[in-house]
RNA sequence: GGCCCGUUGGUCAAGCGGUCAAGACGCUAGCCUCUCACGCUGGAAACAUGGGUUCGAUUCCCGUACGGGUCACCA
């Protein structure tokens, strides 16, 4: 085979005339400090953001804003058959609700359409098809890449194949035989071929002339791994799909080199084709980035099997966990949980301090997937709540009720001072109580200080006795004052239930508790269901200042009306 | 099937050749307490497996098993 391959290139790439080099001087090096690591998070707008997509997320924007450098945000949209509309947008919605702060990159733009800020895009990748051109034409000038010419035919046959069906009935080993004879076909050709082929219109893609030796050895450092070695790439992959947008293996190496990356992270399931990226930068005479490779989360599935957690399962969507209550402050303290082993000793010793002040190490990354583990989600969840003032979190109710419970925010909203002093309830101390988890426990728990919401829900315990109830309830009327100090109020009903032959002191009754009818506790369970519609609520005499005398004396009266 | 990654209680995990093998969640006994929510003190519960190396392996090496990933003109 006698090719020309500048002339090839020409011919392949007749549009192209900007130089590599002017290409590159384009995007100059940052400007950065010492160590500083550019990261980015590249998603293809194909649906949702997926649980496991915060993961690569997270590790990207602290490393990156740790170390004084940038993270970036790069729309990965090379498959046009796939993409979803719409899902560019609602993926930067979601991640800006996490939080997640991203320094140049796609962002949405007053119309709420997708465009850039920053010096090194654009950042969508259906925008930068000259660039990848650039550097296509570049390889196959050198002789490193070569074209397969298709007919249209072919080529429809392929979109409707379904590759992952067809993978896994396969023949493995002829399967591979087969390929490899292929692969090798096509790099025989003349410029006569391509001449007739590019004349007739036929699509082509651009494929690697890789001659890297499967039997060898190419050993590099993860991250997190470690030392890994795998077999060299001696696969012709392609470089340039037949609507000559790249796939993501060159996507991948034009980008994150132009842009600057200097750490790619991202999901495990990227390692296999690893050495694919290494010989595409060698080729390119790039300089590789450094890898972090992510575990997967899993799940169980009914056979007790950890699996991906898959599009299907409930969690998956980010979006999911808004509707299920979770603020999203607690779904990301519980990734960072999951990621540096030493965050939750972190946060014990640190209870005020926010996340980002965390300070971030590659080190304590495990390289075994994790299960997704709801109740640990939940006492994260419960425990940054709890961490909140009484404002913000009635600032963040009512901003997750409007969407979720219309009703609720409404009441709280018209009169803020009564909602946020009921949010303070128990709130701020050392130990402060830990009543909710996630947002829809809080109608729940309050809906007794809203006379709309108000119900008896529960029932007084087996065996009360009606009269002492009404006893207690008219003795409690007669001498309440909302004057009192909670201990002088408390000691009133001690002196109530003492004179119904309660316990007033409950060593005493459980010291011997057939001497009494029952204790203060009992008591106080009288007047708490009277005026909660529960047995179980917070503290009573708060409740009841909350409440203020009317409407504590109301509820009392329907007892002994 | 080839290649690759992983394997400490139910879950997440400390550990980095000598430990009674941390801690957290969950479970559980009890204490505290006017109920609840907290908090506190306990408890049950683990190094997948077989070979090496070593005075000594959870820790290092090899094999096996199990789990996961990947093998597209998808990312």
């Amino acid at each position: 085979m006698d090719i020309n391959y500048q002339k090839l290139a020409d011919l392949l790439f007749p549009h192209v005339t900007e130089t590599p080099e002017a290409c590159e001087a384009r995007f100059p090096a940052r400007n950065l400090p010492e160590g500083a690591k550019v990261t980015r998070f590249a998603p293809s707008p194909t649906g949702f953001v997926h649980f496991g997509g915060l993961f690569p997320v997270m590790v990207g924007e602290r490393l990156a804003h740790q170390s004084g450098g940038v993270f970036y945000l790069r729309i990965e949209d090379t498959d046009a058959k796939r993409e979803v509309p719409g899902a560019a947008e609602g993926l930067i919605t979601t991640l800006e609700r996490y939080g997640i702060h991203f320094d140049e990159g796609a962002i949405l733009g007053p119309d709420g359409k997708v465009t850039d800020i920053g010096d090194y895009g654009p950042y969508k990748q259906s925008l930068r098809a000259h660039l990848y051109h650039v550097f296509a034409k570049k390889l196959v000038a050198e002789g490193k890449a070569y074209p397969v010419f298709t007919t249209e035919e072919e080529l429809e046959a392929l979109k409707q194949t379904d590759k992952k069906a067809e993978i896994k009935s396969v023949d493995w080993e002829a399967e591979a035989a087969a390929r490899r004879a292929e692969m090798l076909s096509h790099r025989e050709f003349t410029m006569e071929d391509v001449e007739a082929n590019l004349a007739a219109g036929n699509p082509w893609v651009l494929r690697l002339l890789s001659d890297g030796d499967g039997e060898k050895k190419i050993t590099f450092q993860d991250l997190v791994r470690g030392k890994l070695e795998m077999p060299v790439n001696d696969e012709d992959f392609v470089l340039l799909k037949s609507d000559g947008i790249p796939t993501y293996h060159f996507a991948h190496a034009v980008d994150d080199h132009l842009m600057g990356t200097n750490l790619v992270i991202r999901g495990e399931e990227w390692l296999p084709s690893l050495p694919k990226h290494l010989q595409l930068f060698y080729y390119l005479g790039f300089k590789a980035p450094k890898y972090m490779h992510i575990s997967q989360i899993m799940r169980l599935d009914e056979n007790g099997n950890k699996k991906k957690l898959s599009k299907r399962d409930m969690g998956a969507n980010l979006d999911d966990y808004a509707k299920m209550g979770y603020a999203p402050e607690a779904v990301a303290e519980y990734v960072l949980t999951l990621l540096n082993s030493n965050y939750e000793e972190w946060r014990a010793a640190n209870p005020a301090l926010p996340y980002t002040d965390f300070p971030f190490n590659v080190k304590k990354m495990s390289a075994s997937g994790c299960l997704f583990d709801f109740q640990k989600l939940n006492d994260v969840s419960k425990n940054v709540l709890s961490r909140m003032t009484a404002e913000e979190v009635y600032a963040k109710y009512t901003a997750w009720a409007s969407e979720y419970d219309p009703e609720m925010k409404a009441l709280l909203t018209a009169n803020p001072d009564y909602a946020k002093a009921i949010f303070a309830i128990g709130r701020g101390g050392k130990k402060p109580r830990k009543d909710f988890t996630v947002w829809t426990d809080v109608r729940p728990y309050l809906d007794f200080f809203y006379d709309g919401l108000f119900a008896i829900k529960d029932a007084f315990p087996e065996g009360t006795d009606m009269d002492d109830v009404k006893a207690a309830i008219t003795a409690f009327k007669a001498s309440y004052d909302p004057a009192d100090e909670m201990n002088a109020w408390f000691d009133k009903v001690k002196a109530i239930a003492a004179s119904l032959g309660y316990a007033a002191d409950m060593k005493a009754y459980k010291a011997d508790p057939t001497a009494f009818k029952g204790s203060v506790a009992d008591v106080s369970g009288f007047l708490r269901l009277a005026v909660t519609g529960k047995l179980n609520a917070p503290d009573l005499y708060t409740v009841m200042q909350l409440l203020g005398r009317d409407r504590v004396f109301a509820r009392l009266d329907k007892f002994v009306g």
